[in-house]
DNA sequence: AAAACATGCAAAG
DNA sequence: TTTGCCTGTTTTC
């Protein structure tokens, strides 16, 4: 479900909450009960994301990997440090998120881009995932209760992050961590910024493959998604069926450019903001009006917001895919 | 209330 | 190539 700068947020959470702490890890579910063995009562030294991918490390080298893939999902609960674009979505603690969206479009008060700011430490409960995002009050019990299947628990003495349904949840060495990590492609947050712009160009300029699949492939670039894709390709005024080595260099390049801002914005609000070239009011009326906040994803059939052309839907790899054939050629 | 669908990936066949 | 993940949201009956 999440792209890649949820995956950031999540790890950042981690580097906050538990990163120092002695962490115990258990698997209420089972599906996890050998890893968990492994890793419990060990020290979490640090918390690392690369694209969709986030690796936590412990004490004596192991470390755990995790991907949500579909519709994974992290519960933070307890005395946790609560971001600001993420305490924000209820407006005030204690409530539960009524509109299980991101309410920073919400105008009343607090909940507005000005309360970007300073993380604050908060009895809260907090779910990471792209759906639901928002604090609720039901977390007074400690431990807090298992609800449904929980493959892994992570806690600490005030804090607790539970794991619902990943694609990968597994205990891995140092080395087959460097497997994963050397079939992944740049992540604009890691590394080198040049190193991984060159990376980026030489992997798409390589390959005959239409552009629309290079930008999904995660051993090109890491990070981006069916969302994302949809946004950047149209973005650039690019057909998805280009193939990667007919993309001129400089496009290439902006493509790369335009991710690393897409990313940044995206860990920086939790949200996926692809029309950030919109004023503060033009955007703010887009979001009210219609629940779509983007140029052409999830449009399908609708006019095209610069051109008018319907918004075309067709199957790229198994994956939607939605693009202007005015605007994009 | 029930069914369909989703911002992916890995493992199984 | 197909299935599992087994959640949360949206759409349909």
């Amino acid at each position: 479900m999440p792209e890649g700068h949820s995956v950031h947020r999540i790890a950042r959470q981690f580097e906050r909450n538990f990163v120092g702490h002695p962490i115990a890890v258990s698997s209420p579910q089972g599906r996890f009960a050998e890893g968990a063995a492994e890793i419990d009562g060990l020290e979490m030294r640090r918390a690392m994301a690369v694209g969709k991918q986030m690796f936590l490390e412990f004490d004596g080298g192991a470390w755990l990997r995790v991907h949500l893939g579909l519709y994974g999902a992290w519960d933070f609960a307890g005395e946790i440090l609560v971001d600001p674009t993420i305490a924000s979505a209820n407006g005030r603690m204690g409530q539960t998120n009524q509109r299980g969206t991101d309410p920073i479009y919400d105008d009343a008060g607090e909940n507005s881009l000005a309360s970007i700011g300073a993380p604050r430490r908060a009895r809260a409960h907090v779910r990471m995932s792209e759906q639901t995002r928002g604090l609720s009050d039901d977390g007074d019990e400690w431990p807090p209760p298992v609800v449904g299947q929980v493959r892994a628990r992570l806690m600490t003495a005030v804090t607790c992050a539970d794991l619902r349904g990943p694609t990968a949840c597994a205990v891995e060495s140092v080395e087959q961590v460097e497997a994963v990590l050397d079939r992944l492609g740049p992540d604009p947050l890691v590394g080198d910024p040049a190193e991984n712009e060159e990376r980026f160009v030489s992997a798409v300029r390589r390959r005959g493959v239409a552009i629309g699949q290079l930008l999904m492939d995660q051993s090109v670039v890491s990070g981006i998604g069916n969302v994302y894709r949809a946004e950047m390709l149209f973005r650039a005024n690019l057909d998805p069926h280009t193939p990667g080595r007919l993309v001129p260099t400089d496009t290439v390049r902006q493509l790369w450019h335009d991710w690393s801002r897409l990313l940044a914005i995206g860990v920086d609000t939790g949200q996926m903001m692809t029309m950030d070239d919109l004023s503060v009011d033009e955007w703010r009326a887009a979001m009210a009006s219609r629940d779509d906040r983007h140029w052409v994803y999830h449009r399908a059939g609708l006019p095209c917001r610069v051109c008018g052309t319907e918004i075309v839907l067709e199957e790229m790899q198994a994956r939607k895919l939605y693009w202007c054939p005015t605007c994009q050629r």
